[in-house]
This record gives C-alpha cells, structure tokens and sequence, in this order.
RNA sequence: GGGCUCGUAGCUCAGUGGAAGAGUGCCUCCUUCGCGAGGAGGAAGCCACGGGUUCAAAUCCCGUCGAGUCCA
C-alpha cells in the first residue's frame, strides 16, 4: 500500500512483510522475522531481560524531550495540558496529546502554539477499569509522549512520514534498543473524529509508540469509507506521534508488570499495609514466567503451561492484582483531583467518584487500613518533582476524599438494609434473588452485585450467579436511552451564508449606542444580513439584543425577533416581510434591555471570581444564563454552599463593584492568551478561532475569554443581590442573583413581603421569625384540642341516635344527617352503633360536597352488605363510595337531594329484608 | 445531558385509593438495694411543598423543593 512508502525504510534496510500469525503487515530489518512482534503473535521477551539500560520516569521524559529539541527540525517544549478536556465538548478526559489540539488546530481554524512541538502529556484513560492490574500493562493514567508537526496542505511542509519514521528510529537506537528486533506495524487509525494511516513501534512484544499520519477527518459526505464510517482528506495533514513513557520504564527495569516498574514505593507500603508478600517473593518463578506470557494469551492457558491449576495461580496473584490497581487509581485520582475535577454524580465528576468507589472497595477488600486521602498525598509527593502544581491541591484533596468516602459509607449502609429487606422477602417465597433485581440495586443505589450477594450471604437467602459481563449488562441497559439524540444534520445556513462576509460588530466598538445605520447585503431565510450592526447575537448564556430595523427611503420597520451568529455573520430575523439587497436601513436596540443583559453579565464574572476566593480554586463554571431581572451562573463544588458562605460571596461581589475596577476587553492571539492566563480563561466554553475576547476585570483578578457585552467599570454594574443558591446536581451548585436596577428590585420587593407578613401578623419586621414560630405551634395545639373535642361530642352521638331507630323487619335502623360532622367522626360513631346491633347510615356536608358512611352489625354483613348498600344510595347522590361488608364510606355533589337520598337508603334496606324473610 | 429510586413519629421504615401504623428511642408508673432486663400506660405526624383527578388522595397524575444512584 502505498500509505507506508516510506524512504526511510527503503534506504537503511527494512523490508514489509506480512505477520505469519495475525496477518498484518509489518516492516522490519531482520530477514528472518516471522511474526509481526506484537502481543499476542510474540510473548514479552524483556521481562527479567530489559531491552536497555535502566531509566526512571524523569530520565526517560527528559531523554525524549531534549531528543525532539536538539533533532533538526528543532521542536518546542511544551507544557503539559490539564487532565480534564475543558476546551472539548466531545471528550471529559484528556485522552492522548494531539486532544490538546483537537478540535481548531487540527482543522487549521487556529494555528498551532508552536510548529512543531514536543509534549508529554499526562492522560487518563477509563476505558479498560476493568484490565488495571491485571493485564500487567494497563494503566488509567500514563504520559503520552508526542511530537507534533502541523502541515497545511498548499502551504510549507515542516515533515511529514519519513523524518517521523527517522526520528523514531534515532529515539530508540540512543536509548540503546537494539534495531534488529524492533519492526513497524501497519496499522490504520482512527479516533476523535479523524483517522489517517499508522505504524506501531513493537519490540520484544511490548508496542513503545505509535506514529500516526493523520490526513482524514469524518465527514457525513466523505468518499473514503473505513469501518463503516465515511471520511474526507483534511486541508491539513498532521504527524500525531504517541510513545508510553512508562512503557519505556518499564522495559527498561524488566518487571513483571509495568505497576513494578513505576510505583515500586507505593506497592512496597500497600503490600506491608495489607500484610501480604509481593508474588515475586513467594513465587518468583510464577510471577515472572506469568508476566511474560500475559500479553499473549489467556490465564487458562498459561495456568496449564506453568503446570498449576488456575484456581491456585488465581490466588498467587488477586492480591498484588488488587494492589497495583489500587496504585494506579491513587495516582488518577492525584491528576483529577488536582486538576479542579469534583466528584459527582454527572459529567467528568462521576468519572472521579467511580474511581473512588473502586478504590474504596478495594483497600476494603485488602483490608488496608491507610486512609485512601494518605495514598493519594503519597502519590502526589513522589509526583511533585516532575509535577509541582499537583501540591497546591493537596488539603482540597484530602477534604473531597474523606468527603467522598463517607458518602459511601452511608450509601452501604443505607444500602445494606435494602438488600436485606430484598433477601427476607424472597427467603420467604424459597426464590433465588433474580438478576433483574440485582441490577436495579446496582442501577438505582449504587450498590455493587458483590456486596449485595455477601449481605444476601449472611441472610442466608440465595441469590442467581453473578454473570461476568454484569457491568456491561448495566450499561447496555442505558444505550437505548441515547438512541434519537442525533442532531439534525445541519440546516445548509452555513451554506448559504458561506460567501457572506463577517459582519462588522459595533457593539464591541460602540459598547453604549443603540442606534446605527448600515447597508443590507442579503436576506436568508426570514433573516437580514447587514454590514455592520448594533445586535448583540445570542451566546455565551447572554441572550439575543431586541429592537428594529427602518428601511430608509420605504419608512417601513421590522420588529427584530432574533439574532444568531453563523461563522461570523449575524442574522437579524424579523417576524414578517423581506428586505431588499443594498438597501439602507437605521437600527434601534432596547438600550435598557441591553444595559440590564450587560450588567448581568459583568456580575456573572464578578460573581464566578468571588465565589472561586470564597470556596476554592476548584470553581468553574459549568453553565450561565443572563437576564434581564435575573442570571444565574452552575459552579463546580462538593458542598452544599452555607447561608455564610453566600453570604460572603455576596459581600465581596459587592466589594469588588465598590472598588471599581477596570473591566477590559481586548482581542488577544489565543495561543499566547492560553500561556499567559492559562485554562482558567474557558469558564464558559472554548470559543473557536485564531483571536479571542478576554474580558479582564481589575488586576487581572477574573480573566475570562468571552464574547458578551460588558460594563467598563465595575461600578456600572451597581449593586449585586444573590437570590438563591440551588444545587442542580451533585458537585454543581446554582447561584441566582441580580444586578443594577433589578438588584434593587429584588431587594424591594423581599422588604416588601416581610412587611406584609409582618403586618398580617400586626408585629414589628424583627419578631417576624418568634411570632411566626409561636402562631405555628398554637395552631398545632388548637387543632388537636380540636380534634380532641370533636372525638368528645361524637361519644355523646350514639346514645342520642339510638332513641331514634326504627325498627325494620326485625332490625334497629337509623339514618340522620349530622351537617358538620367530619367523614372520620362519622365512621366512628357508625361503627360504634352497628356494634350495639343496629345498621346505620349518616350524611354530613362540608361545602358543596356530602359524606354518607354506612354501617351494620357483623351478623347483619351477609344479608345486607353496607358497601353495597352505600354504593346503591350514594349513586343517586351524584357520587360513589366503597368499604367492606360491615362499615362503608362515599358521598356525593348533589346534597340538595339528601332527603331522597335517605328514603331511598331506608328504602333499599326494607326491601333487603323483607326478600331476606320471604327466602325463609 | 439522559435514566431509575426515595421524602410518613426524634431515628429506621411498613402502609398502592376508603378510620395514619410498626420497631426503636423518649416520658410516667410497676418490678429491682441499684443497673441491665421485663411489664403496663402515654406523648409525639402540615404523610416535603403547590396544583390536578376523585364522592374520597399519604397512596394516582403534573409541577416545585430536597436527597440518593446509574449511564454517556
């Protein structure tokens, strides 16, 4: 193929073969070579035998980055990026180092920081939980190692395959790899949205990189199909190169697993702290012919090579399995943590607490008293060399994990009752716990299957296997939730406006007109296209300016209903009629609408800045909207946010108007923009494009890039009033408040419902909360004496009703009408005649609406049923009622009619009878 | 962003349309030298809030608030 025609390989030797166990092509220097090197065509041959000498973390990650910076096309050293992908909206997690600039500088939308570049860049990858530890070679969180050119098609090349393949080659021949058993497999690729072709760097069955010539992207349209999925050459084509840092150490140290090659110390004291001994101590034959084969083939099959059975190879190496993947986790969670994630129960926050829950379980399990929060410190001190931003964090770690694991220790304890209640229930039916109900109480408490089958377990209940795929039971069950999100395919506005040129904004320009004149360039779709204008476009959580446009020359004027920004062209749509080409139009905008909206606005980052130096660095933004009355603003936060602490938050919003600090706005290159504030800047999304607004209020106090409008002072904001905090999910608190005139408003009209309550109750504002106190529990008083009289009179009822029976048949009747009497009252005294003998029906009336009860005596139920007779009686009544055979209750709407209603009652119950006596 | 649960006595919870319950804790009394324990009695509920359906709602429907949990 000629994808990987490479030169390089041509002239130093290799030849392209095709492996003889999985069939992929691979290219290779040694002649004799069969298979392609990878797992599971070859065992790891380097354990105990390192493939070259002996390298920490550091030393590798700098060999790598002085490599790329010294080689000829000199390459600039990047920082690392955060491990959360803020500026993506597809992806929570930094995945690879070309993530960084997915998705504008891959598409060539904004230029790359430096061409090319050199990273290493700490990712985090959840995919394979389920692996860590056990495979030997998984890891959630690694440093991908990457260097990257960025080449634009028609433009200058800065390299493309050859000086990749070169520089690989000259990367491993320094480290002292030996050349002959390294080979290149072919290998196509694809991920976030773009594929192109790739070779992998295998040697000795361990792959240390992948070199990725990244040319395609998706496209619905795309005339290249791979795997289903339709692509389209980009305008740029872009070297995407990924080597494992600790794979590098770890070939370098000969492990049994790369956890031994990386966190030796944190083993060491988990090992000790579980009071077990390492496998490579015990049985280091096991361990190290087990490791070696790991990669290429079942545990079955190696159990059977080693000659033990699997079960007994299984118990040599749970334990360690469980402790490697406790290391890794802990140094996840360092690098989430650190970088501002917050547990919770949506988005990246759940991604942490399901790490947490893991690792909870499992030094539960290995009954490792350490506190999960000291292990992470731990992790973070031995980072801190390479990493020393991870050490600002460390009392905010320490108060989320011990936070998060209370948390689930209640959610087990809740959950143990449940499940135990679950297991005497179906004890008592002799059933098995079905699956179905084992994934509910996973689904819906959070409680993993083994934990409810060890309480089941000592309930003594029984309980279905627990199948292997149990996980993946549980998720599938969720992907059909997903179906019918697809959006629709873009509505061809970006078609039609393509060839419009930007609009001109004069609301960055003229922050206070609202009038303006301006020339209209076209008309789409129900929207007029200008020149230049004074609409601000919905974005950013501020909404859409209002107001109109007057066609000079027609005086005629169009309500503006909305405005859009497609790519830079503003859409003005008005609600009916069309403009013409070329004409010339005068545009007014709600000033006060847009002062009010501009104000919220600047509050909101006044707002987000107070609250960050009130409840820490790990505040961000996760959502705003902006008003006219009213904004609010979704920060990330483990807590509920206290009485004080908003009230604090208000206090130095307030401050901050009072002090009246510049707010600028200014266009800034974005590349420089990122270095010189950092991500903090993508609170509110990631705008796309070369330059972004940053709006910048004080020294530099909150720096946002942003595209609202904004006040110039803080001052003009005026006062800020927090109405309520909210908390929309776990970890994400809602803040509402107001600013400038509707500040004053809210305060208004707060003031004025304490006066009003306050005069309700004829007490001053400041005995508000004692008076309200005293009248509610005087009116609880009063309705229990109430209540407590009424039960009195009632007693007094039966006697008084029973002088007027009469008798039918052989039986005391009575019917009455007690008006006022309640449904509850009724049924007692009813059931306290019928027990003396006597059947008995009673009416009340409560407004527009009538209760009957019936009763008869227990002897009586099998000749007269009183649900059967209530029901026959209220049904003239415009109602309906139930009960049993002895005490029924209803009623009905039309109490005008009581008086038939009791005839027909009595009716009824002689012509019962009297049937009753003629069967005799 | 989507889904599933839950909100009833101080606490833990039953109650799936016809009279608000149990266990525990609390109070009083009895038993005991005293404690534990046991016995008898008692107090304690805006059934989260607001609408709707119904003759009738803790119970069904909608919304709000509060809490838990799973998935992307």
């Amino acid at each position: 193929m000629s994808d990987y025609d490479i030169k390089y390989f041509k002239e130093n030797g290799f030849t392209r073969k095709k492996c003889e166990k999985c069939g992929s092509h691979f290219w290779t220097r040694d002649k004799d070579r069969k298979t392609c090197g990878d797992a599971p065509c070859e065992i790891y041959s380097f354990i105990g035998k390192p493939i070259f000498n002996e390298r920490s973390i550091e030393e590798i990650r700098e060999s790598f980055l002085s490599f790329f910076e010294h080689c000829s096309h000199k390459h600039t050293r990047m920082k690392r990026y955060p491990v959360v992908a803020r500026w993506r909206d597809d992806i929570y997690l930094n995945i690879a180092s070309i993530a960084n600039f997915q998705p504008f500088v891959t598409s060539g939308k904004v230029p790359p920081p430096a061409n090319p570049l050199v990273i290493s860049q700490p990712c985090i990858r959840l995919e394979d939980l389920e692996s860590i530890g056990k495979t030997g070679r998984h890891l959630t969180t690694f440093e991908m190692m990457g260097h990257h050119a960025f080449n634009k098609r028609g433009g200058e090349e800065i390299y493309w395959k050859n000086e990749t393949v070169k520089y690989c080659d000259g990367f491993l021949r320094q480290l002292g790899v030996d050349m002959d058993n390294v080979t290149y497999k072919e290998a196509p690729w694809m991920g976030g949205g773009n594929a192109g072709p790739c070779l992998e760097v295998i040697t000795n069955g361990l792959e240390l990189a992948t070199l990725v010539f990244m040319d395609l992207e998706l496209s619905p349209r795309g005339e290249i199909r791979i795997k289903g999925q339709r692509y389209n050459k980009m305008d740029t084509y872009i070297v995407d190169t990924g080597y494992g840092l600790e794979r590098f150490v770890w070939a370098s140290k000969g492990t049994p697993t790369v956890y031994d090659a990386i966190f030796p110390d944190i083993i060491h004291e988990l090992v000790n702290a579980a009071g077990v001994k390492h496998p490579l101590e015990t049985h280091p034959e096991i361990i190290i012919q087990h490791a070696a084969m790991s990669g290429a083939m079942k545990r079955v099959e190696i159990a059977k090579k080693l000659g033990v059975s699997f079960e007994s190879l299984k118990t040599v190496l749970e334990p360690i399995e469980t402790i490697y993947a406790i290391a890794d986790h802990t140094k996840c969670l360092a690098f989430m943590l650190a970088d501002g994630v917050v547990p919770s129960n949506a988005r990246e926050g759940y991604l942490a607490r399901l790490v947490l829950r893991r690792v909870f379980r499992m030094l539960k399990s290995m009954r490792i008293e350490i506190p999960l929060e000291d292990i992470v410190v731990m992790q973070i001190k031995t980072l801190r060399n390479s990493f020393p931003e991870l050490e600002k964090a460390v009392d905010r770690i320490v108060e989320l994990v011990s936070l998060e694991h209370r948390r689930y220790e209640e959610t087990l304890l809740k959950g143990e009752r449940i499940v135990r209640q679950m297991a005497r229930r179906y004890k008592e039916e002799k059933q098995k716990i079905p699956l179905d109900v084992l994934i509910n109480l996973y689904d819906t408490y959070g409680l993993p299957p083994e934990f409810a089958k060890e309480v089941v377990f000592n309930q003594e209940a029984n309980i279905v296997d627990i199948p292997e795929n149990f996980y993946s039971l549980v998720a599938s069950m969720h992907s059909e939730e997903r179906r019918g999100e697809m959006e629709p395919i873009a509505g061809g506005i970006e078609e039609k406006t393509k060839l419009i040129p930007a609009t001109q904004k004069l609301y960055y320009e003229k922050p206070s007109a609202v009038d303006f004149e301006a020339t209209v360039l076209d008309f789409v779709d129900d929207s007029v296209i200008l020149d230049k204008t004074l609409f601000f476009p919905e974005g950013g959580g501020q909404p859409a300016d209002a107001g109109s446009l007057t066609v000079k020359g027609e005086n005629r004027t169009l309500k503006v209903q909305d405005v859009q920004e497609v790519d830079g062209v503003i859409l003005h749509k008005i609600e009916t009629g069309r403009v013409s080409k070329g004409a010339v139009v005068s545009g007014h905008i709600d000033g006060a609408r847009r002062i009010a909206h501009t104000r919220h606005h600047s509050a909101t980052h006044v707002v987000v800045c107070a609250a960050r130096k009130v409840l820490g660095e790990h505040v961000w933004q996760a959502g705003a909207q902006k008003g006219e009355k009213r904004a609010r603003i979704d920060i990330t936060h483990f807590k509920r946010i206290s009485d004080d602490e908003r009230s604090e938050i208000e206090m130095l919003a307030n401050r901050i108007v009072m002090e009246d600090k510049e707010i600028r706005a200014n266009f800034e290159d974005r590349n420089e923009a990122e270095q010189k504030y950092g991500f903090r800047i993508y609170q509110g999304g990631v705008p796309p494009g070369e330059k972004i607004r940053i709006v910048r209020i004080g020294e530099d106090e909150d720096v946002q890039a942003c595209a609202g409008t904004h006040c110039s002072k803080t001052g003009e904001i005026g006062p800020i009033k927090i109405l309520r905090t909210e908390r929309i999910q776990d970890g994400i608190e809602r803040i509402e408040y107001s600013a400038g005139e509707a500040a004053v408003k809210e305060i208004q009209s707060l003031e004025e419902l304490i006066r009003k309550s306050a005069s309700v109750l004829r007490v001053p504002a400041d005995k508000l909360p004692a008076a309200v106190e005293r009248f509610f529990e005087e009116w609880k008083q009063l309705r229990k004496e109430n209540e407590r009289l009424r039960g009195k009179i009632a007693e007094l009822e039966p006697e008084r009703l029973k002088r007027k029976a009469k008798k039918i048949s052989d039986v005391d009747c009575i019917d009455e009408v007690l008006p006022t009497v309640s449904v509850k009252e009724l049924m007692n005294i009813s059931s306290q005649i019928a027990d003396d003998g006597y059947a008995i029906m009673l009416f009340s009336k409560e407004g527009d609406r009538g209760s009957v009860v019936a009763a008869v005596p227990p002897d009586l139920s099998a000749r007269i049923s009183a649900s059967e007779w209530l029901q026959h009686v209220t049904k003239k009544y415009g109602g309906g009622g139930g009960g049993t055979a002895t005490i029924a209750q209803g009623g009905g709407i039309k109490i005008e009619l009581v008086d038939e209603a009791r005839v027909e009652g009595m009716r009824f119950i002689e012509e019962k009878l009297k049937r009753g006596e003629q069967k005799k």
